[in-house]
DNA sequence: TAGAATATTGCACACGTGTGCACCCTGTGT
DNA sequence: ACACAGGGTGCACACGTGTGCAATATTCTA
């Protein structure tokens, strides 16, 4: 009925629970011949060794909780992959859950963490919420970031550089000979997307353009595909509209490509278009998407091989991590 | 240091841990004074209670295991959330792993779900293994699979009804008017790939037409995508083509869509699609792809309360879930 | 051969929580 | 005054594992 315990072992083996339990763990107390004898008989009578009740003697349970803003975000699905992976295989198991951002669902999910006593926290949130940071703190161990700075004691963090990427997205527009370009920017991740608006900016001052105003649209709908699907109406609703659009995720820009379809414009023909990201499908819009590819498996592992380090007290600093310009199909020079 | 015990709390209120223990689950057996005291107390002292202790003395940890083939897949994705989301309501917390079909992988994941004792397992892939079911058996909780039906003691299922689905969706196209009807299958769902072949020539026997054999057509690479690709040469060299194709799933019929682009072939116009799953982005490919929806997000949902179920004893029976046509733009009547 | 060093093993406690049972105290009924 | 009921509380044990220390058995040294 109930699994077999060490004591359930050490009856069978005829020695007490400690001699079991040392056995198992390869204890170099522990004779050859009764250590072999106790494994065998461990195999035999299907011995699976109780995580909790080690964790409780321990204090350590092995274990992560990952908060995520959406768990179908194909963003954050790739950094839980590199999560999983690092736990997986330091041993450890990563617990799961979705704030929505809804604050009552925020504390509900750290409150339950805490009481897992999960050894360690991975947050994907573009936005930690205000009562969101004490709430980080409260837990008493460590938090990695993940695209989100935050001051704080505990909380350390691996993001991406947005202003650079943005920079070199914008920049390879501009060689291209582009110089009315606009920007779909997110209300929603403020942080972020003035980091890339930022880059927009500086790619185009370094080449002498100053950017219009009127370039940079901030829809406010809650979904990117919304969004970009209203940044282009924006935009080409200019008396004399960009030739090139920089948007501020993969998803905006499927947007925009979505709405260009629908209006008889071209991509790249019309149009050229670079998104942010590089989610899966971006390879495989029509046309295949021009972006930049945030290594976000990577960031994920990297979080989780933080936690790790921080458990085991060994120092450790803030990533910042670069994006790389993937140069697909959705731009060409602009056509006059 | 160490997070406050019950036992701190019973030293600063002056009565034993019992009394604690009972006041804070709103024991009868506890004065209302006390009881709000103590409460308080707890309060003031940021106790959180340790679900492992908890766990151990009770032998239940209000936590499943979820195993999934590949994490960053959008329709496991959905599937998680629903998933999640009943767990959340139920009090439970739900540990994530893959096995990416890796057999060695499969066997570590059960392994670690066994030691961590959760209380229930929800299987996401699309192939179990072969030995990968006598594993399922041996972990001595509920198991419920999703979209794979396994004979087993205490393995059970909610699965899409795959046959009546893909009938639907060819049906659609026949309704059109098109009377050469390509499918393109996935050799590595077997299972789901045969049933959906299966509804495909129902419905084209409904309706008279003896489907030939080279309109289906199995490619074997890994991606779904590639799949699809593949699969539109093949179908395109035959000496008089379909004029529409069933694809086994939204991505396979995303890479149809993509080698269409390539060879200048339009969608619906020269040729009409339609997909299975309805993932999120099948609303925004180019053209917008009809599909048949599977309710991935309550299939998630029902797995986890199936579990519940199981865990209180209640009868649970297997479950069947019916798919709906969504149609959207990548059909048309045939043009000739 | 005695004494000491060493190799094995068991005892007992700890981790934090839940719970059956015994105990105490107070109030009530006769 | 006594018996009794019943509410409130503590004792002690359990859950499964890890570990310091003592105890025992074995081997080595002089």
């Amino acid at each position: 009925m109930s699994p077999v315990s060490i004591k359930d072992i050490a009856r069978a083996a005829g020695v007490s629970h400690s001699t079991v339990s040392r056995a198992l763990r390869d204890s170099p107390l522990v004779s050859p011949e009764t250590k072999a004898r106790i494994k065998r008989l461990a195999e035999e009578m299907g011995y699976s060794p109780s995580a909790v009740a080690r964790g409780l003697v321990t204090r350590r349970t092995r274990t992560v909780g990952m908060v995520v803003t959406s768990i179908a975000d194909p963003f954050v699905a790739e950094v839980m992959r590199g999560v999983e992976d690092a736990a997986h295989q330091a041993g450890y198991s990563v617990f799961l859950s979705s704030s929505r951002a809804i604050p009552e669902r925020e504390i509900s999910v750290v409150r339950t963490f805490r009481q897992r006593r999960v050894d360690g926290v991975i947050v994907t949130a573009s936005r930690v919420g205000s009562l969101y940071a004490p709430l980080l703190e409260e837990i008493q161990v460590p938090v990695v970031l993940i695209n989100n700075q935050q001051p704080g004691t505990y909380t350390y963090s691996v993001s991406m550089d947005d202003r650079e990427g943005a920079q070199m997205a914008v920049d390879h527009l501009i060689q291209l000979g582009h110089r009315r370009i606009g920007y779909i920017g997110c209300v929603h991740r403020e942080a972020s997307s003035q980091a890339r608006e930022a880059g927009y900016r500086a790619a185009l001052e370094a080449h002498g353009i100053s950017p219009d105003p009127r370039w940079m649209v901030y829809p406010t709908e809650t979904e990117d595909v919304q969004n970009g699907q209203i940044g282009l109406d924006l935009l080409l609703a200019l008396p004399s509209p960009p030739t090139a659009i920089f948007c501020y995720n993969d998803m905006t820009a499927i947007g925009v490509l979505q709405r260009c379809y629908r209006r008889g414009i071209r991509v790249p023909d019309d149009l050229s278009l670079v998104g942010f990201d590089d989610i899966a499908i971006a390879a495989y819009t029509i046309p295949p998407l021009t972006t930049v590819r945030q290594p976000k498996y990577e960031m994920g592992y990297q979080a989780m091989e933080m936690v790790l380090d921080l458990l085991e007290d060994h120092p450790v600093e803030d990533v910042l991590v670069q994006g790389t310009l993937i140069v697909r199909d959705s731009c060409q020079p602009p056509n006059t």
